[in-house]
DNA sequence: TAATAATCGAGACGGTACGTCGCGTCTTCTG
DNA sequence: CAGAAGACGCGACGTACCGTCTCGATTATTA
């Protein structure tokens, strides 16, 4: 569950929950069902072109069918262009939302900041990840979808992290929660979003929270 | 002047100084020479239509042609294609490096990190930079070229005073280099390239430098 | 009964005449039997969409499913395209042989260049017939089966007619039977298949039969 | 030369003649002129496809464009659509108005009958104006375009060969002008348009004209 | 003053992709 | 089983740009 509800609302039917798991079976969808297949089918030829180094500007809706061997129709009936295809299909890879261990504020937070060194590393395994991310703000919508469904929900955990620090007396609490939030997660977008070609140590989300709290000033 | 020496390597004969301001006039070269209007032209329709709204993508050089009253090849004459138009546009607006003031580390620090501010005010004022900026990591040629040309250097500032800072006790030195001045910038292109809407107030580049040199922990 | 045995020899069941009309009940097809309201609903759409101006080229198959509300699939059932859906709609409304007095020659003649007539009459209150007779040459089966079922069954009985003239004296014998055939109906299909706009008077067929037989030489 | 005025009154420059032949140069035309070689280019293909058997549905631009190592838009650039472009490919292989000798009406007469004759002839050993004709009713640009400029022509010399004759004592005067030239052509149209198996002797055009002059009354 | 040469706007050119429509076949559910 | 619905692979539609290529018409420099 990640990217379901971005931006899709258009006629075609994407987007709608696959099934309410309710027990009446609606209006009974006439005519032939969508193949899932087909859909795997058009997944697996994007994310190979990806992977064969073919960039995003270049993956055309037509090349997409013809390497697929699916008719151009059958992708535009699912979804209304491109864009909206990258938007399920980096719906399909994201990792889902990290689970805080609850111990101590400072636990949480190392925890949130591993989720997205996690991330981060998956970018670099997975050339689909990659190029899609990379060039994801040239596509407005696919863009939104992602800061609704995937930025938005972790920064409300960290916002959230932070405020119960800052009642617990784990954090000072003559800052702007935004701020602190801003001051622990920034180092590590940076390395993963704006410099993909950065280290991304195993201890880095311990270490960054940690010399955050620390201060920088030498110590006595 | 920032990004020349970036992506244009073609055969095209920009990225060349337009005149070694030596006394020998080369070869002069003969025929009709270009027009500085016609440049001027291009770039003002580019921009004009950056600024009406058109997305990057739509940025045809067809239309930018047909904006700017001017033929196709008299454009493909000066550059590759548009990603390589893109980055001398970019280029004559991005403002010069910082100067630091020099009379402290932490006050080095914060010129870094207010220019980084500044340029992100100027991409919300202009919709050009902005436009350009948010969706230029899907041109790598752009991309490499602001990386290398802007990015890299004031990178370098910001490393070279962070070692200073060490150097002269104002800094922790268990730290690495890098790490340290990923924590400073962090936040501040945290706010101004991935998440876009942020406040930028006139004191958060100060707030950021002390904030992460004093440290999370609430004083005793 | 005009085109029925034309065309169309697929593996469809149309052609065999709607039931044998025995006894037997035969194999005793199995399952819903086909509904003989679908079939009009097909013709109706049909001739109801060529009636509001539709080009025959226009008419795709989806569409007169479409306006029928019929499945694509109950069409193709019946026949193997629209080529052949049009050969049992132009036999629907094609009228009878005409029937000769036997009187005369001459009368006989008169009456084969009436029904003629009558055809061409038909044509221009009928949208449906119009527009399929004047594309008809641009389908070849269609074409065909019309020119075996209805025209060469006329073109029979008059040089039948030609020929009894030139036995009973009425009609000179020094000429050949096609060739007098030619110049008796050639005047009336050119006025209602070539030029479709020209006037058909009710006495057009005694005219065209009295000049011919008397010639265009002034009278002494 | 014929087609030329039919249908085509779009934007496209097509249907103007080549150039009026006079001193005057014109607005002198900007830009990269037309390629005629490419415009026979497309000719030859679609000559080329109707002569290996394609049927005239099956003739698509996108076909033509393919086999004339042409781009699609190159084939729009000069025709709306395929039937105009049949429009000027007729016209290309439409023989001249016939002339008359004049020496008396009756060979006016046959004189026009023979060149309908030779039409006759030409479509049978070329297949491109055997299909092209047999399929025009269904295209009705075409079929406009080819009744205004080529048929109506020459029925106007005929109406005037046989009101002449009138005139002239050589045809009775009371029957109607346009009736006695559908008489006189008529048996023509039906052997070449109608039913193009017939045979067109070489003598063909006399004996009609001399037999629809004479009658079929027997000799006394 | 003429010849030469590179520029300019314009637009034709062979391509590729767009998003839509119809083809004829198929697969599902409802009667 | 027939029937409505509609998904499916395919291929054509007519349009928009791509980057290259001619055109005639300017402007410079060089001879």
């Amino acid at each position: 569950m990640s990217l379901q509800d971005g931006g899709t609302q258009d006629p075609r039917d994407e987007g709608q929950p696959p099934a309410p798991a309710s027990a009446e079976p609606g209006p009974a969808r006439r005519g032939r069902p969508r193949s899932e297949a087909v859909e795997q089918a058009i997944f697996d030829a994007a994310a190979g072109l990806l992977d064969e180094g073919v960039p995003l500007a270049d993956l055309s809706v037509e090349r997409i069918a013809r390497t697929a061997g699916v008719g151009k129709a059958t992708i535009y009936r699912r979804w209304a262009g491109k864009e909206e295809l990258f938007v399920d299909l980096v719906r399909s890879v994201e990792p889902p939302d990290p689970v805080l261990p609850g111990t101590s504020v400072r636990d949480d937070l190392v925890a949130l900041l591993e989720s997205l060194r996690q991330r981060g590393l998956a970018k670099r395994s997975s050339a689909v990840l990659h190029r899609v991310f990379s060039q994801m703000q040239g596509y407005p919508k696919l863009w939104d979808a992602y800061q609704n469904t995937v930025i938005e929900p972790r920064r409300k955990l960290g916002l959230d992290a932070v405020r119960r620090g800052m009642e617990q007396g784990e954090i000072r609490d003559d800052l702007d929660v935004e701020f602190v939030n801003d001051l622990l997660t920034g180092p590590l977008l940076l390395r993963t979003v704006i410099r993909p070609g950065a280290t991304l140590d195993p201890d880095l989300a311990e270490r960054v929270v940690d010399a955050v709290m620390e201060g920088l000033r030498p110590r006595a």
